[in-house]
DNA sequence: TTTCTCTATCGCTATTTGACGATGAACGAG
DNA sequence: CTCGTTCATCGTCAAATAGCGATAGAGAAA
C-alpha cells in the first residue's frame, strides 16, 4: 500500500464519528446495517451519516450491498487487514530507523 | 487511547507529506532534523513544512528540541507505539465478533 | 553592533470538510 | 397504483485545511 493510499485511509479514519460507524457495523455484523440503523445510533442527521459512510466507502473500508429497498453496509475485512499490516509496517520502519538510545530516552 | 485522540492522530497521519516527514525524521535519526533540512527533502515552501510539522507536534507524534539556533525534531517513539497498539486494538475489535460498539446516542 | 540563519507566525486565497434540510428516485407493501 | 420507507445527492453555510510569500524574533557569528 503506497503512502498516498495509506494517507487516504488514515484521513477516512480521522474522525470519531467514522470510527463509531465502523464499530457499529462490526457490532451489527451485516444484519440491520442500513443507513437508518446507523443514524439511530448517532446524534446526527441521516444526510450527515450518509456522507460519512460515503467517505468510508471511498476509502474502501466499507462495502455496500443492495438488499431490497435498503442498502446494507458491512466492513471490508480484507481491506481493514491490509491497512492494518500497512500501518504496522509503517511503524516498524519508523521505529526501527530510530536508534535504540533515542527510543529509550523519551521526553518528560 | 480514546476514539477522539485516536482520530486526531489518524487525521495528522492523513496526508502523504506528513508521512514523508515522519520517514525523513526516522531516517535522519535525530541529527540534522531541523525544519530547513526537512524542507530540502520536499518540494514545498518552508512555511508549509513548518505547518505540517506543527500538525505532527500537536498530535504528539513528534517532539521539538531547541538546539542552539535550530529546532531539532525527532519522532516520539512512545507515542507512536501507543498509537500502534491502539490501532491494532481497534482492528481486533472490529474484526472479531465480540465488539461492543461505542454509541454516541442510543436509539429512542 | 551588525549580520546572518533559522523558523514560527501572519495574511491571504482556494479548496475541502462537516453539518443541516430538502428533495427525488427506487422499491416494498398495501 | 398509491403510500411509506430508505437513502444518495443537492444546495448552503461555517469552519478547517493546504499552500504561498512576507516578516519578525532569536541566537550564532563576524
Amino acid at each position: 500500500m503506497q503512502d498516498e493510499d495509506l494517507a487516504n485511509v488514515m484521513r477516512a479514519l480521522g474522525h470519531p464519528v467514522r470510527l463509531s460507524i465502523l464499530r457499529i457495523l462490526a457490532e451489527k455484523q451485516a444484519n440491520n446495517c442500513c443507513c437508518t440503523d446507523v443514524t439511530q445510533c448517532l446524534p446526527l442527521a441521516q444526510s450527515t451519516v450518509s456522507q460519512h459512510i460515503k467517505v468510508l466507502l471511498d476509502a474502501g473500508l466499507v462495502v455496500r450491498e443492495a438488499k431490497g429497498t435498503r442498502n446494507c453496509y458491512r466492513l471490508h475485512g480484507e481491506r481493514l487487514r491490509s491497512f492494518g499490516s500497512a500501518t504496522s509496517g509503517l511503524f516498524d520502519s519508523l521505529i526501527s530507523d530510530s536508534s535504540p538510545a533515542l527510543r529509550i530516552a523519551e521526553p518528560a
